[in-house]
DNA sequence: TAGTGGTCTAGACCACTAT
DNA sequence: TAGTGGTCTAGACCACTAG
C-alpha cells in the first residue's frame, strides 16, 4: 500500500508519475504498467489525475497505451544524437582519451569569436588549445573559445580533464550544437602535432555548443582521417 | 461563433485543437491564444476538454503556457537536423542540383548490402549510381541500394529526379538516418568523375535511411571537399 | 463479461499576474 | 479585483480486447 505525501506542495499527479516511473525502472519493454483504475484505488485520486501522470510518461516515450489492453513499457526511442564529450566519444569507440593543453589563457574576444559566442568584441573569453590523444596516439587538435562570463574562475580552478563535465558541474552541459564538417589536408604544423605526413587527409569540425539557450563554447577541431570517423543520427523519432 | 461538428466521430478535443492551430497559423511568436475559459464558452465543452486540446499543442512546441498570464505562440523550436534530400541540401546552399545516372538496375543483395538493408542475401535490391552536380559542376558520387520489396516497379516507373520525393509519394519518406562521415583522398576513377586532381581531399558519407521503421536506402557518397561542407544540428531541444 | 484506455462533464480551489 | 493557467474531484458512456 502506497500513500501520497501531503503538505509538501508536490502535486499528486507528479507523485503518481514518479511512483510509476520507479516501479518500471529496469522493466523490460512490454511490461504492463498498473492500470489507471488500479492507481485510482491505490492513491485515492481521480482518474484524470492518474491520466495526467500517465500522459507525461507516454509523452516521454517511456510508456505506450494500447486501447482495450492496457499501458505498457515502450520500446526505447532511438537516441537522437546526444551530445558527447571527446572522452565519451572515445570511450564509445573503446579508446582511452587523453588531453594535453597547448594554450589556456584569458583573451579579449575578436570580432569573429565575439559574434560566434554571442558576446561583445573585447569581452573576456577563455582560449583553450589542446592536443587530444586516443590510446596514446594523436587524434585531434582542438581550438576552443569559452564564454568567460558564464564560467567565472574557470582558468583559476585548474583545467578539468573533460570540458563538458566541468560545464555540467556548473549546470551548463551543452545539450545542443551546430556543427560543420569538412574534409581537408593537414597543414604543416597540424601534421607535426598530429604526427602524420603533410598532405594527409583530415576532418575539420567547427562547433557552436549551446546550453540553457546560451552559447558556451565555439571550437574548431582537426581530426586525423585515418583514425576518426564521425557518426551522426539525423531526423526525428516517432 | 464557431461550432463543433457532430456525428462525425471526431473527438471534440481534436476539433478544438485544430481550430486553435488554424487560428494561430502564421501568427508571430508571443501572440496570445484564446484563454481556456474563452474556448469553453465558445465551444460549450468542459475545461478539461479544452486543456486536452491545448496540451497537445504545447507538447508540439506550438504553444507555451505562462501561469497567471495566458497561453502564447512559442518561439519556434530549433529544427533538429531534418533529413534533407540532395536537391534540398543544394537548394539550401543556393545551388541548382542535377543528377546523372551512371547505373540503375535490379540486383541480388550481397551479404553486406543485405545486412545493411535488413533483407536476406539474394533478395532483390535496386542498385543506383549517380553523379550529382551543383550549378553544373560535379559535387558528389552516390552509390545507393534500395529495398526493392518496398518499392515495386520503381525501376520501371522511370527514375525520379529526387529519390526522397519518390519515396515520399509512396509514404516512405525517410525521417531518420544513421550517417558516418570520414575524410579521405579521391581515388583515380572518383577523381576523374568529380573532375578533381587525384589525391584531392573528399568527404565520404555512408547512410542508412529509415522510414516507417524500415531501412529503405543504404548508400555511400563521395563529396568534393572543396565544394561541400556538411552541417549538422545535434542534441535535443527544450 | 470484465477490464482497459479514450472521451467528456460541471463544477471546485489555488497561486499568480495585471490593472 | 478580475482573469489566467495549475490542480483536482467523482462521476459517466464509449469502443475495444480478452477469456
Amino acid at each position: 500500500m502506497e500513500g501520497l505525501m501531503t503538505g509538501t506542495g508536490v502535486p499528486k499527479h507528479v507523485q503518481v508519475r514518479e511512483y510509476v516511473r520507479g516501479l518500471l525502472r529496469d522493466a523490460e519493454p512490454g511490461t504492463a504498467a498498473p492500470s489507471e483504475r488500479e492507481l485510482v484505488h491505490q492513491f485515492h485520486v481521480a482518474r484524470m489525475t492518474v491520466r495526467q501522470a500517465m500522459d507525461a510518461l507516454v509523452g516521454e516515450g517511456l510508456l505506450e497505451r494500447i486501447p482495450g489492453r492496457g499501458t505498457f513499457v515502450a520500446q526505447p526511442r532511438r537516441d537522437v544524437g546526444r551530445l558527447l564529450s571527446y572522452s565519451e566519444e572515445m570511450a564509445a569507440r573503446g579508446l582511452l582519451a587523453e588531453s594535453q593543453t597547448l594554450l589556456a589563457r584569458r583573451e579579449q574576444a575578436g570580432p569573429g569569436v565575439a559574434r560566434a559566442l554571442g558576446v561583445t568584441p573585447g569581452d573576456a573569453v577563455i582560449h583553450w588549445k589542446r592536443l587530444r590523444r586516443a590510446d596514446g596516439l594523436p587524434m585531434c587538435l582542438e581550438d576552443a573559445y569559452l564564454n568567460e562570463v558564464l564560467l567565472p574562475g574557470f582558468l583559476q580552478s585548474g583545467m578539468p580533464t573533460s570540458l563538458y563535465d566541468a560545464l555540467d558541474s556548473r549546470g551548463l552541459r551543452p545539450t545542443w550544437a551546430e556543427d560543420s564538417i569538412a574534409a581537408d589536408i593537414a597543414g604543416q604544423q597540424e601534421a607535426e602535432l598530429l604526427e602524420v605526413a603533410q598532405g594527409s587527409p583530415v576532418l575539420r569540425q567547427s562547433r557552436r555548443a549551446i546550453a540553457e539557450e546560451k552559447v558556451v563554447e565555439v571550437s574548431r577541431s582537426v581530426y586525423r582521417a585515418d583514425r576518426f570517423t564521425w557518426w551522426v543520427q539525423l531526423g526525428e523519432d516517432h
